[in-house]
DNA sequence: TTAATTAATTAGCATAGCTAACTATATTTT
DNA sequence: AAAATATAGTTAGCTATGCTAATTAATTAA
């Protein structure tokens, strides 16, 4: 009787790497396509999700959260500011100090569009036998280990 | 004598769907930063890399490609021209189209970007243990199915 | 109490996204 | 065949997002 499981051609770390990287990015240009029912900017709902995941940073905190030179956002913070989603707040303990945080508004509006993202990934994932979800949900366990690693 | 594997909690697609979304966003956040080496913005890596592996293309195939309107693509042409990374080429069946292909010189630059960002990547995954390398290439041939059914 | 450092903003530049309007070709209709 | 329609790309003009350099204000160190 044949053994049940295919045999498989060993796979190099670069193999993997070149594939991972490429599903990374067509994975995430699919997802992000939901976000246009926002009518908020790309830059901006990311900054958002970082305040309304992570609670109220100071925009130097926020900027390189977001890999960003504090220039750029402290533009993107004055945008979420005009549409309302966030606002800026005084530091008690260091007055050159701002602490951003995000409004009501901008909590309801990144749930909704974080629901559409994640939903519609959710939806293409529930096609997949229970058996490859699983092996999906293992992966992703390694993926965050190595990202805790990387620096 | 205890059973080897771990028992684990079933996670739905939804749970699943949200930490390799986080899991995606976070990685790609990494290997970018591998790209300011090329001294070459974003969007033109981004639209250069369709070229590369697709071979030339119209420009109205690369804006769709990019998911991006006409006139951006333009642009992105343009500047790809400058840097005499890519070159537009009369298209022979249809005066109207303008096929774009990559330069040598362009060919040669993406390959070291995506050898500095694969390679970066590659390097972290090696840290890992056999097994949990032969889990995540198992995961990228499910995620380039679940791609390939996406619209 | 100066001097140096740090946090954020402003100014000014390049890139990248969009829509609307235009030019030039191809195709379809009459 | 001529006129009308459709398609491919560009141009113009707007907003947003990235940067560095210079500025302002507040804190910390000498």
């Amino acid at each position: 009787m044949m053994k049940s499981k295919k045999k498989k051609s060993r796979q190099t770390a670069m193999e993997v790497a070149d594939r991972l990287h490429s599903a990374a990015i067509h994975l995430l240009r699919q997802v992000r396509k939901q976000d246009v029912a926002t009518r908020e900017a790309p830059a901006r709902l990311s900054a958002l999700s970082v305040l309304v995941f992570g609670g109220p940073v100071t925009l130097g905190q926020l900027a390189a959260a977001e890999q960003v030179k504090p220039p750029t956002m402290t533009r993107i913070v004055t945008g979420l500011e005009r549409s309302r989603l966030a606002e800026r707040v005084d530091d008690a303990e260091d007055a050159r100090r701002v602490r951003i945080r995000a409004t009501p508004k901008g909590v309801r509006l990144l749930q909704k569009a974080r629901q559409r993202r994640i939903g519609n990934l959710a939806g293409h994932l529930n096609l997949l036998a229970e058996k490859e979800l699983r092996v999906l949900a293992k992966s992703v366990k390694i993926l965050d280990s190595v990202l805790r690693e990387w620096k």
